[in-house]
DNA sequence: CCAGTATCCTGCAGGC
DNA sequence: TGCCTGCAGGATACTG
């Protein structure tokens, strides 16, 4: 479900409750998500600590523990975080959840189970296996300079490139088909033969429809919202992806859908080369 | 190394 | 109403 602008949009929601709150318990769940959760490790490394601000890398959150280690925290399709009034009913598939020593608790929901949480000690961020392959923070200044060299000489559709997480870390599937579409872009274009001003212009397009989406606290297409239940406000301005059949801000042409490394890709057929 | 496919899991919408 | 299929915002293990 979440890309980099939701799992921002969490983080700073997060940041807003959990700074300097001491986690009075933790309940875990018995069955796994991508890794199972280590409930003695996770139980014992967080009962009685305060957390610090929530860090975000890629499309992880990393909730850190004052005096060393965190709580890797990945959504994966379906996970969501949710901060609610510790005698509120919690929803299905709540995997784990930390009481606070607020009136509040947090509480990861994920019905697929394609998330992760788990404990990672000072200093095992360089090790973890999810977290040390991950490529350039999008957002970050380098990455119009550091595009070209991700993309040269592959012959894969440029868009799978995107989504791999080793080159750049924290697109999906929807801001890769609004990035390349507002990059006039095709989806399908082997990412090695691609001009080098039209690299420089996906470069700047995937920043740019980033930033706006992290302005507008994400996109809620059916479910995400931030921990309190507040929908993201991006999904309205989301220029093709869902839009299939739809014109083309640009050209009104119709919006066209494929799959592209099946995943499902939207794209104008006109303005995208 | 690279590219492409299968797979993990549940819920929901749509067609019959 | 039920049953079936396909689809979903992700990552990774495997194949050639």
């Amino acid at each position: 479900m979440p890309e980099l602008p939701e799992v921002e949009t969490i983080r700073r929601a997060l940041a807003r409750h959990l700074v300097g709150r001491r986690v009075a318990a933790v309940e875990v769940g018995p069955k796994p998500l991508r890794r199972p959760l280590g409930q003695p490790l996770l139980t014992l490394a967080l009962t009685g600590h305060t957390l610090l601000e929530p860090r975000r890398r890629g499309k992880f959150l990393l909730l850190d523990r004052a005096g060393g280690g965190s709580l890797l925290v990945h959504l994966g399709m379906s996970g969501r975080l949710q901060l609610a009034a510790c005698g509120r009913p919690r929803p299905p598939h709540t995997h784990l959840v930390l009481r606070l020593d607020s009136d509040l608790e947090l509480r990861l929901v994920d019905p697929r189970r394609f998330g992760l949480a788990s404990w990672l000690a000072a200093g095992a961020e360089a090790v973890d296996p999810s977290l040390r392959q991950l490529g350039l923070e999008p957002l970050d200044p380098g990455l119009p300079a550091a595009l070209p060299r991700l993309l040269a000489g592959r012959r894969a559709a440029v868009k799978t490139l995107l989504l791999d997480q080793r080159l750049v870390a924290g697109v999906g599937n929807i801001y890769a088909s609004e990035a390349l579409w507002r990059a006039g872009v095709r989806p399908t274009r082997p990412g090695g033969f691609i001009s080098r001003d039209r690299v420089a212009r996906l470069a700047g397009a995937v920043q740019q429809v980033l930033a706006d989406a992290v302005e507008a606290g994400g996109t809620t297409l059916r479910d995400f919202s931030d921990p309190l239940g507040e929908p993201g406000l991006f999904a309205v301005r989301l220029d093709v992806y869902g839009r299939a059949g739809e014109p083309c801000p640009s050209c009104a042409a119709p919006v066209r859908r494929s799959l592209v490394g099946g995943r499902s890709t939207f794209w104008c057929a006109r303005c995208q080369r």
